[in-house]
DNA sequence: AAGAGACCCTGGATGC
DNA sequence: TGCATCCAGGGTCTCT
């Protein structure tokens, strides 16, 4: 579910609620939540920790740990959070829980079971691989020309690849092709230098504006005191299969790169340009 | 090395 | 109403 928007806006909520707590025990509810060390291992050393730092990687969320250990999890579809009292009844898809110590819990609910809590000593075991945040300076049209030179994988394909670039997700991906008006199949290395300037702009432009309107609820995806998001209000080609182009009017079309549904204008972005 | 496809899961929407 | 099928915001693994 969550992309970069959506995970930033839930750890900007839930940080100062678990900041410096100590996590007096924790509750394995599902036990293929825990991805790494063993489920006993894991229990055993997040026990009595204190978390002193909240971060984002990607769409990691990276909590540091007072013994220099680093709890990460990933939301991954379904994934959410929420910091309740305890005496609040443990909720249906509820996986994992974290008993802080303000009397609090801290809880990890996921429909599908998709998501991962991992517990690492040092972070990059988890998210070394990833490319650079798509809002920092590094995620350039100099680095993108490069890592896209002779690639002859459709661009969003390129887009999706957390290695590339980390955080963009499906729906943001369609939208940034749609604002740079590149069509989603062409292949990555025939982008000429204007486009992909155009579309690491494009890029840049979506996620900002989705931080800003705190992320995109198409279904699951609720901020950490119930409320929605926004961004679903600006989607433009998102989900929108044969209603009409907010800039030429055409038909929104709606087909499946990589095994992603993908939405796209066929008269603004074209397959030929 | 790069790219395509299977797979992991549950539940809501849709079709018959 | 009941049942089958399709679909979903993500990532990893295997095979070619």
């Amino acid at each position: 579910m969550p992309e970069l928007p959506e995970v930033q806006t839930i750890l900007d909520a839930l940080a100062p609620l678990i900041w410096e707590q100590v996590i007096v025990d924790v509750s394995v509810l599902w036990p293929g939540v825990v991805d790494r060390p063993s489920v006993d291992e894991f229990v055993a050393a997040v026990r009595g920790r204190r978390v002193v730092q909240t971060s984002r990687r990607g769409k990691y969320m990276l909590f540091q740990l007072d013994d220099a250990c680093w709890l990460i999890m990933h939301l991954r579809m379904t994934g959410n959070m929420r910091v309740v009292f305890r005496e609040e009844p443990v909720q249906p898809h509820d996986r994992l829980v974290f008993h802080l110590e303000n009397g609090r819990d801290w809880r990890f609910n996921d429909t599908r079971k998709f998501g991962r809590a991992y517990l690492v000593s040092d972070p990059d075991e988890v998210v070394g691989k990833l490319g650079p945040e798509p809002l920092d300076e590094s995620f350039s049209a100099a680095y993108f020309i490069e890592k896209l030179a002779g690639r002859r994988a459709a661009i969003k394909t390129l887009l999706l690849d957390q290695r590339i670039v980390a955080g963009v997700g499906n729906i943001y991906a369609d939208e940034a092709l749609f604002r740079a008006r590149v069509h989603p199949l062409r292949a990555a290395g025939s982008l000429q230098p204007r486009e992909i300037a155009a579309l690491v702009d494009a890029v840049k432009g979506v996620i900002a504006q989705a931080l800003d309107e705190m992320g995109t609820t198409l279904r699951d995806y609720r901020r950490p005191d119930g409320s929605v998001g926004e961004f679903q209000n600006s989607l433009q080609v998102f989900r929108r299969t044969g209603r009409p182009c907010p800039r030429c009017g055409a038909m929104i079309e709606r087909i499946v790169v990589g095994g992603r549904a993908t939405h796209f204008c066929p008269v603004e972005q074209r397959l030929d340009a």
